[in-house]
DNA sequence: TACCCGTGGAC
DNA sequence: TGTCCAAGGGT
């Protein structure tokens, strides 16, 4: 049936990345490590995951960890619901589960910030069970060896994908097949320019001998990028500076930031707006600065404009004066790590 | 279902 | 500089 499953498991078997979640049979480990692994990159993850089962190293210690230090350390990894879910997820395991992952999908996929891949994932490559799983690399292995032509995305193309999964899935062998298709994703079969001519199962694929790997799969037609500009305000007095905290939910939820709102025309002359979200401004004494928030994703600032000062600020958002030499303790999304880190070091001649 | 959710690397 | 996109999940 597997036409090219012994293949693939040989060339995975002589071939497979070394990584720190691999050959540990923690499952905790493996659970934590494909969170992070969510839309994000190996080389990001690896540090990432050092540094957080050194300080979080079982679910208990994570269940009673603060979710600011939590926040904290996932700093710089983007999509921050995934560590908020793992810290729920974390105290309910402790609550409910005796500490203990489960084993299968369906009760994998109860917690918080685990889907159907990762239920997949977990339970395949940390207990040995048979679950098919299906990522972003699986999917263009499969596009490809079975040249399908749906769009990635649409209902149709994600039944095939499925079905493809779970009718290929070698019985006895999910952890490695699993970890095989994405590490030939990864390493062979990528996104452009695919390495054919060192693929282990290229004889089995359609798009191969058709030629056409670069057309599969096929994308799915993507939706513009919004764009704002926002005006923030780095308000210092007295070594300390003004920091707001973000709802907890949505963008950047529970972090740190200067405060700022949204400016619809000029940002010179719409300093005002900054009043929004609760803050009331003197635009004659405070240091304000514009950024420009591509989409939800990436953020620039553009230029540092006038001074103010806070007059006054409504009780719905959590506002406090931090110290300089404590900002690090604020969890944080790039652009005001940015700024944060321009406040505590002295500024240099000229920087490129 | 479509949209929201970050960041950095490759080209 | 712009574009794509990477081990998805929540709503």
């Amino acid at each position: 049936m597997t036409a090219f499953a012994p293949e693939l498991l040989a060339w995975y078997r002589q071939n497979k990345r070394s990584l720190p979640w691999r050959d540990h049979p923690d499952p905790y480990a493996v659970w934590i490590s494909e969170i992070m692994l969510q839309q994000t990159r190996v080389d990001t993850v690896i540090p990432y995951f050092e540094r957080w089962m050194a300080k979080f190293p079982t679910v208990e210690v994570l269940a009673r960890a603060d979710e600011q230090a939590v926040l904290n350390l996932w700093e710089g990894l983007g999509y921050y619901s995934r560590a908020r879910n793992l810290h729920r997820a974390a105290k309910l395991l402790v609550e409910e589960h005796d500490a203990q992952l489960p084993e299968d999908t369906k009760n994998l996929m109860k917690l918080p910030g685990i889907g159907r891949y990762t239920a997949a994932a977990i339970s395949s490559m940390a207990f040995g069970h048979d679950a098919a799983a299906l990522d972003g690399n699986i999917r263009r292995v499969y596009a490809r060896i079975f040249n399908v032509e749906e769009a990635l995305g649409t209902t149709q193309a994600e039944k095939i994908f499925w079905s493809l999964a779970e009718d290929y899935l070698p019985k006895g062998d999910a952890g490695d097949y699993n970890q095989a298709l994405m590490d030939l994703g990864a390493t062979i079969c990528m996104p452009r320019n695919p390495l054919c001519e060192s693929c282990p199962i290229s004889q089995d694929c359609e798009a191969y001998q058709l030629d056409i790997q670069d057309m599969r799969p096929v994308p799915k037609v993507k939706k513009a990028v919004p764009h704002h500009v926002h005006t923030a305000a780095v308000i210092v007095e007295d070594g300390r500076v003004l920091l707001a905290q973000r709802p907890s939910k949505g963008l950047l939820g529970g972090m740190w930031e200067f405060p700022n709102g949204r400016v619809d025309g000029d940002p010179a002359e719409g300093l005002a707006d900054v009043i929004d979200k609760g803050f009331k401004l003197n635009v004659e004494i405070m240091n304000l600065l514009v950024e420009v928030r591509h989409a939800y994703t990436h953020f620039k600032v553009t230029e540092y404009v006038f001074r103010c000062k806070l007059i006054r600020s409504s009780q719905k958002v959590n506002l406090r004066w931090v110290s300089l030499d404590e900002l690090d303790d604020y969890p944080m999304g790039k652009i005001d790590r940015q700024i944060a880190r321009k406040l505590s070091s002295p500024p240099e001649n000229e920087e490129s």
